[in-house]
DNA sequence: CTGTTTTACTAAAACGTTTTAGTCATAGGA
DNA sequence: TCCTATGACTAAAACGTTTTAGTAAAACAG
């Protein structure tokens, strides 16, 4: 497979190589119409792509950016970036994604490939163990902006979920239920996300503030789900359970799938994320929404200002609100 | 943010550009211990990363790969790029993922963008509107692969599943359960894309066999749904439902949710795919899982067999046979 | 001590573009 | 008529690497 070049461009039509860069890029002031048509018929003729490498170790722009994702198998992660897409594609931006897995390791490997490859800007779910990678980033001002976490020593913009808001709404809405007791499951977490820890210490928080001494934060669904959850759903019918994420939901509905239990009407749930499967899913059970339109937007807003205008990044947190749907 | 060259490590380190090269890329036959360390040094100070355009405007290959997903909502096309994003990481290749979004104009779009961004191989799972491009790519010995789908025309490998084997298996199930009357639902499609070809061929022509006058094809399900399947539940206790991907289950158990249907042991499902939700979803229903590991792993080799030994692409269609599960 | 080999390093060409600074006709203006 | 402007094009430098073909010194063989 030998490469067309505009080389070879130039040998067909047969002008100079430079006038076939004219044209390419839409450069006609001084250029006869013949030639125009004979380099467009050259280009069409040949299949050819211009190389992007070439053409962008000249460039300063790439007008490419790269988004890393903390989990591309999390619905609002891909939900998210597909938004961002859209943003992307309007602006005439190609998007890389890539999948960190929560890995560190992945993630910086991953960064430092981006960059490498010369992408104009950089969208992060961090997973919060590179900051001196990050810092070094910030520093060096690559355009730069975090989604969904955050470091409070790391300047960079954030655009995320009102965590602390989100629970208390689950919360005052499992109470305005009547429920009397709490359950807050989540997801074992080695890293210290952002998510996570906001929002297992508000449901703490809320739970002594309202003297709910009857509370139980649930950290590992691999394990722990089926023997430290099981008496409490036996015993009682007035549960609110706040499910952490989307996986803790899966987690749970397994639990509840294979343990057999009824949990119709019996108890009171929130889950944060929304997954597809609330629509459907008997009985019904509330969720709060992540804003996930005005996070891509803004987020893809300020990482665009960086590129284009030259801005450092500096810290900045956006939080956007929940939205609970009451199904 | 002035970029990191590496005549910056020359300088810095007080040798030739030459030199540097040689160190980044590991021949030490004959250098110096002191000389390398004093590179290596400059590179970790200046916190260099080698442009990538500019390495791989020298080099034959980038190390790169890129898959257009047919669209990155569906769960079988994002699970499948997490396993083909593995390979690649084992073997020291990049993944570059763009979402067609089963749009023929986005797809040609990125293909060229690849393309031009020099990726070594392309696997795609295809619109099918764009044959002239793809038998282009062909032609040139453009290395390619496809996924889930296929046309005649075009000489590129294919992995795909079996659909006719699965609508059977999912077909006799039904029948083995009881089910005297049948119906498939499918979801929209403009695009002639093999598994929903594929599918449906398969279901009427199992129907006319086996003389199930009473049988039902729904395409669309965004708004004949409600119309057209709801007497039949009502009335029958004896429908087998074969659901045709992920998109035509949730319409579905939308529909169940919003009609308030009880389909509680009344009808047997079996859907194409496998969403996470058939683990929680009560009732239980049986699903057909796509084999990912199987076309996600031939795919790879298949397309690393025509990057490494530029082996051309020639049709040859592989199909691997889905799994039923009874829940 | 001379000639060859090995070691440690470097200058310069090349990759495929874009861009700058031209060249050379031709056309107008005085 | 000569001078300047303009129109149509091109040669060559530059981007940041890798690689080839070298050079010069040190080590070795005879």
């Amino acid at each position: 497979m030998k490469k067309v070049t505009i080389k070879d461009v130039a040998t067909r039509s047969g002008v100079s190589i430079s006038t076939v860069s004219q044209y390419l890029n839409g450069r006609y002031n001084y250029m006869a119409e013949e030639t125009k048509e004979q380099v467009k018929e050259a280009v069409r003729e040949l299949n050819y792509q211009p190389n992007f490498m070439a053409r962008n170790l000249k460039n300063r722009s790439t007008k490419t950016i790269g988004i890393i994702v903390s989990n591309i198998l999390h619905h609002f992660a891909v939900s998210l970036t597909r938004k961002i897409e859209d943003y992307c594609d309007m602006n005439g931006y190609s998007l890389i994604i890539c999948n960190a897995d929560d890995d560190p390791d992945k993630e910086q490997k991953y960064i430092n490939n981006l960059i490498s490859k010369q992408v104009d800007g950089l969208i992060i779910m961090p997973t919060t163990e590179n900051d001196e990678l990050y810092k070094r980033m910030a520093n060096q001002r690559f355009p730069l902006v975090f989604i969904d976490r955050y470091m409070a020593d790391v300047d960079v913009p954030v655009f995320k979920l009102n965590n602390s808001e989100a629970v208390k709404t689950a919360y005052d809405f499992l109470q305005s239920r009547g429920a009397e007791r709490f359950c807050y499951i989540g997801v074992a977490d080695q890293l210290q996300l952002t998510p996570r820890v906001e929002r297992r210490d508000q449901f703490l928080k809320l739970a002594e503030k309202n003297n709910h001494l009857e509370h139980q934060v649930i950290k590992d669904t691999n394990n722990l789900l089926t023997e430290r959850i099981s008496q409490e759903f036996v015993d009682t019918d007035k549960t609110g359970i706040i499910l952490a994420n989307d996986f803790a939901l899966m987690a749970f509905l397994n639990y509840v799938s294979e343990s057999g239990i009824n949990i119709r009407g019996r108890h009171h749930i929130v889950a944060i994320d929304n997954l597809p499967l609330a629509d459907v899913y008997q009985p019904r059970f509330a969720t709060i929404t992540q804003p996930i339109e005005e996070i891509a937007s803004n987020a893809y807003e300020t990482l665009m200002q960086q590129v284009e205008n030259q801005t450092e990044p500096r810290q900045m947190i956006s939080e956007y609100e929940g939205a609970l749907i009451d199904r």
